[in-house]
DNA sequence: AGCAGCCTACCACGAATTGGCGATGAGTTT
DNA sequence: AAACTCATCGCCAATTCGTGGTAGGCTGCT
């Protein structure tokens, strides 16, 4: 399994090193200071797995992971980093990473961390779960309990698309007005009265 | 620290259970096979850390973390299964599980993983946080880099939350009309022609 | 047989939205 | 100075939407 560090701070990097090469199932192929060159090098080196500070010299981890995501989709890739940055964290994670250990891990959690990410996997540090979870959460339900029928969720979905009622008619093959009744009923389940409330309600909660 | 099992196979139950009494930071404070008078049990019991099976007789788990959230959402529970299904798992989440463990997770990590639940953290094995992560990623971006001026933006907001022309208008003390052009040069740099389509690309593009 | 819920379909009217066309002024870049 | 972007305001016709009704057919439950 091979891994290259990018990581500005010597002694945390120098860390790493150790901590790699002293691994029995790991090979340090590569250890950075900025991200100069950062395609280039992943590319040559071919790791399993890049460990990328966030703050790094250069482009900063959360360009350098969304660049080698789109060039190397393959890679997977571990931030860490000193801060409990949420903004950063979910900006890491949406443009492709693949874990998230803070850098006061313990050695063994961050061989973990390496281990799952390399297989396909994802790890994150447990305060950070907990927001991506959070994230995850609050996207749902406000307490409310709705109640559609199939055909009104299969409506639904097609209104939150951006069809019209016509449109929505011929994809079902129904009659305009149909579609027109169950809108509306749609919209009285959905407690909402225009069909802007309605899309926002139906992705906010997930009802598509 | 607490615990309470809710599994309905005697195997996995009694394997649990020994795997918490014989752990010195732990203790079993109740081990049902069903979910009968769930509340009244918990609230009885107190304990730090529900363990939770998701496919138990009475109500399913799902139904139960639901339910424990509701009235005592202090208490922290963690799911498990033998399945992954993607349905259920999110289903859990959702509902305010903190954590998600497969049953052939080893017994070192079901502990760690009840320490992590116990704290206010999560702790999911490596395939479910893939699935949460996945979930996450979806959500942005089709590689369109979509460049709204700050007041466009602002009105796409309102858009989005389903005002109307009008009451954009009031909302930030501008003439229909102008609302108006800007919407359309909305739609325009996001490629769509009508409100739903744009509301809808805005909330997956997160450009709001 | 009666009731309830769902899916279907229709009428009608006022209000809202779209899409096309044009225009001005402020500020910035070239 | 010309070109450009941004924000602002305007008109109009065609379409769509929101809301109020009505109503038959179907299933399932009592």
């Amino acid at each position: 399994m091979k891994i290259a560090i990018f990581e500005d701070n010597q002694k945390f990097r120098e860390s790493l090193e150790f901590l790699i090469v002293t691994s029995s199932d790991m090979e340090l192929c590569g250890s950075f200071e900025d991200t100069n060159r950062l395609i280039q090098k992943i590319e040559a080196l071919e790791p399993d797995v890049v460990l990328m500070d966030i703050n790094i010299p250069g482009k900063n981890g959360i360009e350098a992971v969304r660049e080698i995501k789109m060039y190397l989709p393959k890679i997977n890739v571990c931030m860490q980093t000193v801060f409990e940055d949420d903004d950063k964290i979910f900006a890491s994670l949406c443009n492709g990473a693949s874990g998230y250990i803070l850098k006061n891990t313990p050695p063994e959690k961050v061989l973990q961390a390496i281990r799952e990410v390399a297989e396909g996997g994802s790890f994150f540090t447990p305060s950070v779960a907990k927001k991506v979870l959070n994230n995850f959460q609050q996207q749902v339900n406000d307490g409310e309990f709705i109640q559609l029928t199939d055909r009104e969720k299969e409506i639904l979905k097609l209104l939150v698309d951006g069809l019209s009622y016509k449109m929505i008619a011929d994809n079902v093959n129904l009659s305009f007005h149909t579609i027109h009744t169950h809108i509306r009923n749609i919209y009285e389940k959905l407690h909402v009265n225009s069909k802007g409330e309605a899309i926002n309600k139906a992705m906010k909660n997930k009802l598509v």
